[in-house]
DNA sequence: TTTTATCTAAGGGTATACCCTTAGAAATGA
DNA sequence: TCATTTCTAAGGGTATACCCTTAGATAAAA
């Protein structure tokens, strides 16, 4: 039975130390290749591929989604499973779009784990049920919002959820009062939310903004 | 040399494996017992004693801080190390009043680790670099308006983050609308903020308020 | 006992948010 | 060519936010 080299890219060293250990002793799983660095992967790719990549979403310098696209345009085979230790919904899309196999919460066990990485390496994909679930759920109202915002309305929006008032939208945006108050006022209806605490409640929910 | 009796809390299944696996391989140390669930280790409790406790702060149903406290109370002398995965400011003040020994992130290394349980086994404190750096500076600007909350404050701070008016609030409170002005405008000045939305932002930011 | 902190509440003011309508200009698409 | 969407902007209104000050009641700490 031929030996699936699996590549471990995590800045949480515990983590990765420990899962290396778990992969280890599951047979024909062999960790060839762990780091804590996007770009150390980066450099590894040039001269190895691995089988699978498990890949950690939040990451600091550069983080999953940005090395992922990276591996990808090196080896586009290259066959990539995020891993995200809450239900961080912001990446979900961008790390999909990038072209990853899996998705997989630090959380599921090592069944879920050994599971996802043979489905891939088989060439399927693997999305945990608390993922699409939480996908599912979010298209109910959410997808409903998303691309009915105009251009202007998101400027307007992120200004509002950054604390500018009014006044201060309208001179960032080089626009009236009037057409600031009209925009946010459509971006209201289109939320159902009364003001806006309520919408920048709304927007960081559904990942317009983040207070990071 | 006497083995050191360990027992690891918490929900990721992936990281207590993997933990509980370099754990292993570290002499005169045993993970005498690992769980996902608070409840199951107090029940563990009735009957054991383990030498130190690595304790994960985000958990469902009963999260870490809550576990400690009434760990705590079942056996006062129980060396608790609190373990966190992204630096989680919201906790630190909490678990260190419930009575924890140490403070480690997730992200650290086996030897971190290693010597944080030493540490704390023989009576002593391991608080990691990062967290002492992440406390001091927050004092700056944080722990200066951290207690400096009144109970009332923190009442009107959380209805207004979850979007209610001055009369709502005043409603809910059984308060005149003045009474609430005055509570925020109170929050305005220990914040150094200009106006509610850049309250909320400052709120989420520094944990007092979560849109989940 | 005196001081301090907290909660309460008011008067009286300005600024801003919020809501309605109407409407022209420009671009897009049938 | 005509209809639709988007961005722009205004008039004119009410409600709420926000900012001062002052001040009584209560409870805890010095």
């Amino acid at each position: 039975m031929k030996q699936i080299k699996i590549a471990i890219i995590d800045d949480h060293d515990l983590f990765r130390e420990g899962i290396k250990l778990v992969l280890g002793q599951i047979e024909n799983f062999e960790v060839v290749f762990d780091t804590s660095s996007g770009f150390l992967f980066l450099d590894f790719l040039q001269n190895s591929l691995p089988d699978v990549v498990l890949m950690d979403i939040n990451m600091p310098v550069i983080d999953g989604v940005e090395t992922t696209q990276k591996a990808l345009q090196l080896n586009a085979d290259l066959k990539v499973i995020a891993l995200t230790m809450f239900s961080d919904t912001t990446h979900y899309t961008q790390m999909i779009d990038a072209g990853i196999k899996g998705f997989i919460l630090k959380k599921s066990n090592k069944f879920e784990l050994q599971q996802a990485i043979n489905a891939v390496y088989s060439g399927g994909n693997y999305f945990s049920q608390e993922i699409m679930q939480k996908l599912a759920f979010q298209s109910v109202n959410f997808a409903s919002a998303l691309n009915q915002f105009t251009h202007r309305e998101l400027d307007v929006l992120h200004l509002v959820c950054k604390g500018l008032t009014t006044q201060e939208i309208s001179d960032k945006l080089f626009i009236s009062v009037k057409t600031v108050e009209v925009h946010r006022s459509n971006i209201f209806h289109k939320t159902d939310v009364r003001n806006i605490c309520e919408l920048i409640v709304w927007a960081i929910k559904n990942n317009y903004f983040s207070v990071e």
